[in-house]
DNA sequence: ACCTGAACACCGTTCAAGT
DNA sequence: ACCTGAACACCGTTCAAGT
């Protein structure tokens, strides 16, 4: 599904690809939702501790965000399956985000909540990347991956247009998220 | 398809719904794909103007991400659908936002692109909340609306569950935004 | 235990034909 | 201009039957 998009599954086409009868999969699965709830937890399930670096608690923030979103950025049709079958940051990644939440000096209770709130950022950062990557208003710009002509929806086709940069919105969205988490440690 | 869900619809069921035959929808709509973008677009043209009140720059912004996110909650359908016909916060509510962010203290450009990602955090919220909503592993709780026993995945069915209070991380999330953004202008 | 043939009740879409 | 009948190539799923 990552390959050929999720659109492409079939019962019967996955069957063909594997040389059995559509049928045969019902042995395995009970339908097709549990498949794909399958496919979606088999992806969640890759996901160990991610590479950080070294740095300040708040430079590997910055990086625990960004391969986040590169990890889901891998698995589309996770993020597109996501609507019914909500992927998560699981186990060990969770436990070493909210314990960099901690480094950079939250109590151990609001860490486990702050880092869920940061999740939440990059998993609906995604999710809206996706939507506009297969927008009909939103023109892909050769040469520029991530960067986009907008037409802006219900305006006659000669309206202003903009360019919509999504590696710079995803920059801007972490530094003010991070910025926002500063500033409760400062007050 | 916001009061049936979107799998409800095909072209079919709605002929039916409106007396004639699937196939008189083709004269209307090319496709079930336009026909669905179109509905994406209504319900975009519905968002005027938001009431914010009175008060400082801040609590305005805090009430004007919470309306957004109501209005997208109104029309879980086009959330839905929103994974492949981006919806969008366009013209007049744009506007509004972009003009709070100048009144909280950022040049007119920048306002622009805060707006953008304020925008973004707030659609994402909504879609990844959405997803929750339908999520296997989400038990939503008797009586409280927004509250959901979460069973984390890969684990056995006795793991410790937590709780998922989505009102309260959106606030998390809009307060830490707005935070980040003051903190900004501060700098 | 693992798989298939046949079938059911659906889809989106096309196309020629009707008024 | 607006709509239908008939048909095509698909779906997910069930169920009895095979080995």
């Amino acid at each position: 599904m990552d390959e050929r998009g999720v659109e492409w599954l079939s019962m019967r086409k996955l069957a063909a690809e594997l040389g059995v009868s559509a049928q045969a999969l019902y042995w395995y699965f009970p339908s097709k939702d549990a498949l794909c709830r399958a496919v979606v937890s088999a992806a969640g399930e890759e996901l160990g501790t991610l590479p950080l670096g070294r740095g300040t608690p708040l430079r590997r923030l910055d990086r625990y965000a960004r391969e986040l979103r590169a990890h889901w950025r891998t698995h589309p049709s996770v993020i597109a399956l996501g609507r019914r079958y909500q992927p998560t940051a699981a186990g060990a990644v969770a436990e070493q985000g909210a314990a960099l939440l901690q480094e950079l000096g939250f109590a151990p209770d609001v860490a486990v909540e702050r880092h869920h709130a940061l999740v939440w950022i990059v998993l609906g950062f995604v999710y809206v990347e996706q939507g506009v990557s297969q927008s009909a208003h939103h023109q892909p710009i050769a040469g520029n991956a991530g960067r986009y002509d907008v037409q802006v929806a219900g305006s006659s086709p000669d309206a202003p247009r903009y360019q919509l940069d999504t590696e710079r919105l995803f920059s801007d969205i972490i530094r003010t998220a991070l910025a926002g988490l500063v500033a409760e440690l400062g007050g």
